[in-house]
DNA sequence: TAGATTGTTAATCGATTAACAATC
DNA sequence: TAGATTGTTAATCGATTAACAATC
């Protein structure tokens, strides 16, 4: 019963709620390890227990009426809805202080997500070994996207060269575009490209600043 | 007719498009240089021009029927509605990869906000200048926040040291946290608190790559 | 049985889009 | 005037929440 293919699109709300689920899951605590109910879940980021049931019925649901849902089925589940249950091969393009943080992120293992390389146009950083990657020159680019099928490209250079950054990545083949360059790239429609701006976030974050210290001064 | 306080609560969907607006606007070409219609704005990022307006709406707009928006009544407005118009002081706490990255960031002080503090517990790091600021052992921090009136804190430790580090800047009068680890943080609930979750970008850009592909394999 | 749970439909709520008067 | 524009209300659309049958 968890495995029907939603007909209609995917609230872009859902799947951010579905990764969060997932987040939540990976992190429980011993007592939570065999099951959990929407309520348990929900409370624990946040949420209503309906969303929850809700953000799952869109793919059919993942338990059964009267049983709390296994732990490891939701899992398993989440895991193949956002696809991350077959591998998929990345590089990473821009080697200074961001991309060296991106590539030691430590979830990637444990989502299926394999870093096969890392480029940079300094000499300097061309050589280096991080996380067992040796750096090498974009000119290497397209021989290396070749030879592991990469699908996924990761944009950590500065803004200027982002563009053509992602041009290069289109033209070999590239799927998918993970920027985190604060400009926006362009590219062919068949290519997915997540933003990750970090204006967006600090704005935010000042917004809620502002109209919290607001209410605190009126009251 | 541009100051009118908002009674009812701003979506957060409005927010950041705000902070969309408001990135598209300063990195505008010449001829935007003086004036823009909601429709070319809209077009810029991908919205309709009515969603801009509306948006707007909630603050009582920035325009007069009849006439374009001019570019710089609205790049104010919004900083102000952002709360970008008066100085924040900002410090980093972990000066690894990914806290020298978030230091380097150029836009901080387009956006008046201020980095004053850089700290670490790794001796190798302390002593270290970055951006002109010295980086100094946590003890410090009190005393910097005290000194600085420092409003903002950003967290860039690992993981398990980032609640700590979050209790830290709390007790020390802290009234917003970025929070860059992949944990979720608690605080009180006065203070303010956006986390930057890698994990769920990521998690997005391999939904969409995998239903792209899907869509591409049944055509 | 009583209490707790999920799946699922219906009701509510909120956000986006459309329409249009007012203005230039 | 005709065309373009914003502000603002109304209509539509979509997402969240509530309700409840089915199940344990």
């Amino acid at each position: 019963m968890s495995d029907k293919q939603p007909k209609k699109k995917i609230p872009q709300m859902t799947i951010s709620r579905l990764a969060r689920y997932l987040n939540c899951l990976s992190l429980l605590p011993e007592e939570y390890d065999k099951e959990i109910s929407s309520k348990e879940l929900a409370a624990r980021i946040d949420l209503k227990p309906t969303q929850v049931r809700q953000d799952f019925h869109h793919f059919g649901g993942f338990g059964q009426a009267g049983y709390r849902y296994k732990v490891e089925d939701l899992i398993i589940g989440l895991e193949r809805i956002l696809g991350l249950d077959n591998l998929q091969n990345m590089i990473i393009v821009g080697v200074g202080h961001l991309g060296q943080a991106v590539a030691n992120y430590r979830k990637f293992e444990r989502l299926g997500l394999n870093l096969v390389g890392l480029f940079d146009i300094n000499p300097r950083l061309i050589g280096l070994t991080i996380r067992d990657i040796r750096v090498r020159d974009i000119d290497d680019i397209p021989e290396v996207i070749k030879e592991h099928k990469v699908s996924i490209g990761i944009i950590t250079t500065p803004a200027d060269v982002a563009q053509e950054t992602a041009n290069l990545m289109v033209i070999n083949g590239i799927k998918a575009i993970w920027n985190f360059s604060p400009k926006n790239i362009s590219a062919p429609h068949n290519v997915v490209i997540q933003n990750e701006h970090l204006s967006v976030g600090l704005m935010t974050l000042s917004y809620k600043l502002k109209t919290a210290t607001e209410e605190y001064n009126t009251k």
